[in-house]
DNA sequence: TCTGGGGTCCTAGGACCC
DNA sequence: TCTGGGGTCCTAGGACCC
């Protein structure tokens, strides 16, 4: 009978975890986002998306299009919660279970039709038994392989469920459309239509080798499989966080090394404490930086010395930031750390400087006391400062 | 339209080593 | 004394996804 995957996908999640909770807002034209300037839609309902609404859309162009939308907010807690919830009934449902975002999850039902029938029972099964126990729609994707069964999921929506049997895999690529394949975004779309590209039928009609000269191995690869519904690899496993981040995007612009040191500062204790709490330490630090135009830089680096404090990290990100600011306004700032390792093991121990090694315990207290009582904030004394009366 | 925030993976050039 | 080839690590920038 060969593979068969799921993959599920639930309907404006957002959007409906709030009417779930707020059921005056139903029927309504809902977003979720934030009504700050340089915002962007989250997500929003069906009833918005009437309108041109959609994901990452700038919220001023949401708002023209829809002026009588409601705005809400996110609630990621609220959201994590319902996320959990669902899942829970996904994971118990068959073996195989992968969630690849906080509304996404794969399932593998090979082999499972002594239990459940053919896959399209299974699949409305399992539909029914989270609408029953959560009151949220999902829309399902079932297929050969993961690639498939996730364009799938997308292709009916909301409440959908869309079954591609093997033999019509390539007829149901064509069907999805180039622009629509997953991984294959603009740019590339772009760059397929330079070279007359134009459908999914045209892309298969080029040799690999010829795939090669344009577009370079890894995309070739990519494109000669997905072109032919053949799982081109997405979702190997449990993606492993292998980087920490934050950023923010400032309104107005933001000038001046003294206030962006600051920024940094509070952006360097975030990510010290989200290392700490993941029990890991980063072996590289990295900032970005994109100005008023839009134009965007970054710079990294990799210290032959252990990073175990914020100070450590804010240290390095200083210095970065001092070496790549050119006086423009900037509209954000960004902090990664990268190349995170797992940190508590005794190997780790023996390299512990001295003064690190105590900042790091006194982090790790404050992180304790922050998450014991919610009401009280603890931050470190350097945060307080203003801007320009920093020093260090 | 005027472009969030959190991630992953890829490319290309340079340094360095054998 | 004019210059190989492979491997690995690092940096900066880009594309993509939810």
């Amino acid at each position: 009978m060969g593979t068969v995957f799921f993959h599920i996908d639930l309907d404006a999640f957002f959007a409906s975890v709030e009417i779930l909770d707020h059921p005056e807002y139903a029927g309504k034209p809902l977003i979720i986002g934030s009504r700050s300037e340089r915002s962007v839609v989250s997500t929003c309902s069906y009833e918005a998306r009437e309108y041109g609404v959609h994901s990452a859309m700038p919220m001023v162009t949401a708002l023209r299009l829809c002026p009588d939308a409601l705005v809400v907010e996110p609630r990621m807690k609220r959201y994590s919660e319902k996320s959990r919830q669902v899942m829970a009934i996904i994971r118990s449902f068959a073996p195989g279970f992968l969630q690849v975002s906080v509304d996404e999850a794969f399932l593998d039902l090979s082999g499972m039709e002594n239990i459940y029938g053919l896959p399209g029972k299974a699949a409305k099964l399992l539909k029914r038994k989270i609408k029953d126990e959560t009151a949220l729609s999902v829309s399902i994707g079932v297929a050969q392989s993961r690639f498939l069964a996730k364009l799938a999921s997308d292709y009916h929506k909301p409440d959908g469920l869309t079954i591609v049997p093997p033999e019509r895999n390539e007829e149901f690529i064509d069907k999805v459309g180039l622009r629509k394949l997953w991984g294959i975004g603009e740019k590339t779309y772009d760059r397929l239509k330079a070279k007359g590209i134009r459908s999914t039928a045209d892309l298969r009609a080029i040799p690999h080798d010829r795939l090669e000269r344009y577009f370079g191995s890894s995309l070739a690869d990519y494109l000669y499989k997905a072109s032919r519904g053949i799982d081109p690899g997405i979702y190997q496993g449990e993606a492993k966080s292998h980087s920490i981040s934050t950023e923010n995007t400032y309104y107005p612009d933001v000038y001046g090394i003294e206030t962006l040191s600051s920024l940094m500062l509070e952006m360097s204790q975030e990510l010290s404490f989200r290392a700490l709490e993941e029990k890991v330490i980063p072996r590289t630090i990295g900032i970005k930086i994109r100005y008023g135009d839009f134009t965007t830089f970054s710079a990294q680096v990799t210290p032959s010395e252990a990073i175990y404090s914020s100070s450590d990290i804010y240290r390095h990100a200083e210095a970065l930031l001092r070496k790549t600011y050119n006086n423009q306004g900037v509209r954000l700032l960004g902090l990664v750390l990268s190349q995170v390792y797992e940190g508590e093991d005794v190997e780790q121990k023996e390299l512990f400087r001295e003064k690190s090694e105590k900042e790091r315990l006194v982090e790790k207290a404050i992180l304790d006391m922050n998450s014991r009582n919610k009401n009280i904030r603890i931050v470190k004394a350097g945060t307080l400062s203003k801007p320009d009366k920093s020093e260090s």
